[in-house]
DNA sequence: AGCGTTATGTAACTATATAACAACGATGAG
DNA sequence: CTCATCGTTGTTATATAGTTACATAACGCT
């Protein structure tokens, strides 16, 4: 079974979409008794600002436009917190962040990501998971974290170059 | 059905190893027509140094010890020519490159990555990249590249620290 | 208030990767 | 053989990504 979270390619109503996933990281925190603290609270933001991976340098950058000039560590620090609490993803093959949607329940990251538009879709399946723990499994091999990414091309972007 | 290419844990003769991967290498590349030219091969061979990825700085350093200094740039633009030519694979999640086993078919790489000693095994796994099509495929998405990296504990490693 | 823990600030530094342009060198056409 | 061409390498500078070491501040508990 495959769950899929994507940017509705239509009538997105992104403030909506980015309210929602600072909620649900406001409740989680409060949970788990971990501090939501300002700076993480803006980082979580800016990364949520579109449904694109973004670099800690261009969140660095924003912050430094919303006039919270911070250093690198900083945003590190902020950025190393939210993938603690399962709140962002790592894209490892972009060295970028992105929300995560579903941040309740701990998952590996899978991503599709556009080479054209840069949008990210985080996937689920099941298939692929107990594919890969399987082959660990063979090997002996115990699994710490999964790295799941795929670049191509999105169904709009494909379209549209067509 | 599962393909693995590791390290033998017992009696690998790494030199045998690595002349291996350099004739099959020197052999694709003329059948080709591409030019393994000597600082590619260089940087091939020291790429092939161990079973665990290298990093571009690190290969650098050793073509300086080796009394060949040249510029980061020689070493990407080497490295670049490599995982085009699908000798070596780029490891995401560690900036860093490890040779492949079976340049000869076109695959996506997939690696269990030992935290504890750096090893990396190569697998090729058809249920993993059957799973990862069909998601795609699910979602309209054209696939160019695949990234698999599992990081966590090897068998030797998991019974040396028991 | 006092104390330990957690979070943030500051600065310098290391690591990874690319840009722009010059020069070299193998190969093939004339 | 010579020249033109194209791919390869050299050189320098710079961009991007991430860390170390240490100081200070805020919180949360007793």
């Amino acid at each position: 079974m495959t769950t899929i979270t994507a940017p509705a390619e239509t009538g997105h109503d992104h403030g909506r979409c980015v309210d929602g996933a600072l909620g649900r990281a406001e409740a989680l925190c409060a949970s788990r008794g971990a501090r939501l603290t300002a700076i993480r609270r803006q980082v979580l933001e800016l990364v949520w600002s579109g449904h694109r991976p973004r670099g800690a340098y261009a969140i660095l950058d924003d912050m430094a436009v919303e006039g919270k000039r911070v250093a690198p560590l900083t945003v590190y620090r902020a950025l190393d917190f939210l993938v603690e609490q399962g709140l962002v993803h790592r894209i490892e093959s972009l060295n970028a962040y992105i929300g995560c949607p579903d941040p309740d329940h701990a998952h590996p990251g899978q991503f599709l990501v556009c080479r054209e538009c840069g949008n990210a879709i985080e996937l689920n399946d099941a298939r692929v998971s107990a594919a890969i723990d399987a082959c660990a499994r063979d090997q002996g091999f115990t699994v710490d974290r999964t790295t799941v990414e795929v670049r191509g091309l999105c169904t709009t972007c494909r379209n549209s170059l067509a």
